[in-house]
DNA sequence: TAAGATGGCTAACACCGTTAGCTTCATTAG
DNA sequence: CTAATGAAGCTAACGGTGTTAGCCATCTTA
């Protein structure tokens, strides 16, 4: 599972709360480096380029996303709805590695194998096995979540019902297709 | 409209024109006053900052889609359908313009009024006037086109029936309203 | 005990946005 | 016609960025 030394893990720890509290501008080579006591130079002995430690923070975070889909209880029978409310509950409460982890094209070539796979396999399983619906369903999470992070949608939006008008319109045809 | 005065314009249209050929990380204020046979610090003659050009082509980009709402036609029975094909066009026709536009908090004070409920309104009005629903809908496009430019779908995922299902889904209720 | 790897360091480079301060020129006021 | 003003260019520079080169100490291992 590319076990990370001490001092990797070290780094994307710094990094990580760097990002989260500061977003992904506060993430500098040289305030990675302060926060461990060391000169950015010396980083460079651990992570070939910053991009690498983006991509440790990528992956962490799809790990992590996987995880909160499988603690959304996979017996609920409104699959889609405890999936979405997961999606959306996790981007909110880490925005910053959110964007990190969409907002760019992903160098999949940095990131361990299957680790974006594992953060899709609930969605496409609770949509019954319907990759086009299971696209779709993700669009929109990702749509919701990305446009409620970047303020898009005007102050008094009433945004749990527009997840609902999504993930009900979504929901029904692929009940329709179980019988 | 807060017409560009003449140098304005044409800074708009270089930075315009590296945007286009190679990304945001190409807009430089060196750059765009390369392209022009000035020096950078003359730029600021005309904006106050990067993120006011920035602002500037942001806006180009609402009256953009705005009108290839527009020209999608207003009569269409399925008019959901021909937003989305059209949002989806013009999203891969300018990805970095594209991504300027929805990657970051948007700063609407640099923004003209209304630009941006221009491009939302047709949606709203597809809808027939449900906001939740038109949400959604538009959460699901930006989603999906997002999703697209950042090469985030497999390989060989069937993009065209992923948008058909999402649009399928979202105007099915729509359409009861209007009954 | 010698060799080699490991992980720090300083100095430096090229690039970035941006500011300060100077000049040059066209327009306008008196 | 002259003087003044403002617009729009310039160079030099500052602090910040990722990154490289090259040096040195320490620790492990043969």
């Amino acid at each position: 599972m590319t076990e990370l030394s001490g001092r990797k893990a070290q780094i994307v720890a710094a990094a990580r709360g760097l990002l989260e509290s500061g977003g992904s501008e506060a993430v500098t080579m040289r305030a990675i480096a302060d926060k461990l006591g060391i000169k950015a130079p010396s980083l460079y002995k651990h992570f070939a380029d910053k991009s690498s430690v983006e991509a440790a923070l990528v992956t962490a975070g799809f790990i992590e996303l996987t995880e909160a889909f499988a603690a959304a209880g996979s017996g609920s029978t409104e699959r889609l709805v405890a999936l979405g409310r997961a999606y959306r509950a996790w981007g909110i409460a880490h925005p910053h590695l959110y964007l990190l982890m969409t907002n760019r094209p992903l160098e999949r070539d940095r990131l361990p194998e299957g680790v974006e796979a594992g953060a899709a396999a609930p969605i496409l399983e609770a949509c019954g096995g319907d990759a086009d619906l299971a696209r779709a369903a993700w669009a929109f999470a990702h749509g919701m979540t990305s446009l409620e992070l970047a303020d898009r949608f005007p102050p008094g939006a009433d945004l749990d019902a527009a997840w609902r008008a999504g993930t009900n319109a979504l929901q029904a045809p692929s009940r329709a297709n179980s019988y």
